[in-house]
DNA sequence: AGACATATAGGATATATTCCTATTTAGGAA
DNA sequence: TTCCTAAATAGGAATATATCCTATATGTCT
């Protein structure tokens, strides 16, 4: 990421947190530009480990305040299922996953439309692909009817 | 699920103890009974409370040690990356990821001919979908190599 | 500059999972 | 059936991950 992408990219949290009220703190700053410059999918500690090299004071706490801040106004995202325990299945069949970004419920989608997804060759230059499944991220039904 | 169902799937599991050379153990047989009748993805406390109904004083090691087991002799299967920590992603554009069932690594997989992949309408009885992706899972290049 | 609401640091706490080890048990051999 | 041995278990300790608490500090608005 060039020093364009990323101005560009702190214009864009600056704006935001002007519209929702959200102070602009070094350590926000700090973890929203360690996240945006990061392709590797960075954990909290990780993000705290590289942040702490520029803030040495800060602490694991704002890093999670912050990184849950920064999702919540959609300036990054999670990978799978956000703040969960593992979650087993006895269907190891091909299937679908919809999975409520609020509550954690997981539901199976059996649906034949989507049917059994296939990888692209060139996509083993990354790594051998043994199973596909779509993740279906969204509110479930009781969840939408309490907002 | 009926009890000829259930009696198949305990013949195939005593089959691949067998052939595994694993032990047949009260333990395991109430486990892989629970996950296998269950249909909400339940976490290792889940299935340790209900197992404990009938065994007392198993041990939630042992659920883990089972669970574990199950997965990799493949009568069972994860919901999501296996024992992760939660992991952030600065890039809330639709694409998918690759996630090595070995080492826990995550894969960006931008892939034009994957295209942005659109949930079918009777999806909507499960809930709102806000986002779908595709969870690609397998050995990353790395981990192959070491086999 | 001053006031106030919000954010932070740092330690305490909660929760999830794995490790350690003495004891028990499954399954094969006698 | 009984014995033997490697593997599995129970239970508690330890570790890892994430959140809570609260006194202090800091943006933002005026």
């Amino acid at each position: 990421m060039n020093a364009d992408e990323l101005e560009q990219h702190l214009a864009h949290f600056r704006e935001v947190c002007t519209n929702e009220g959200l102070k602009l703190t070094y350590q926000r700053i700090e973890v929203f530009e360690e996240v945006v410059g990061s392709r590797d999918h960075p954990d909290a500690e990780t993000i705290f480990n590289r942040v702490r090299d520029r803030l040495p004071t800060v602490s694991l706490d704002t890093i999670y305040r912050t990184l849950w801040m920064l999702n919540a106004v959609g300036l990054i995202t999670t990978v799978g299922p956000p703040r969960e325990k593992v979650r087993f299945d006895a269907d190891v069949t091909p299937h679908h996953h919809f999975v409520c970004s609020r509550c954690g419920a997981v539901y199976d989608i059996n649906c034949p439309e989507l049917g059994p997804v296939e990888a692209p060759n060139h996509i083993e230059g990354v790594g051998q692909v043994q199973s596909v499944r779509l993740e279906l991220r969204g509110l479930c039904r009781q969840c939408a009817g309490h907002i």
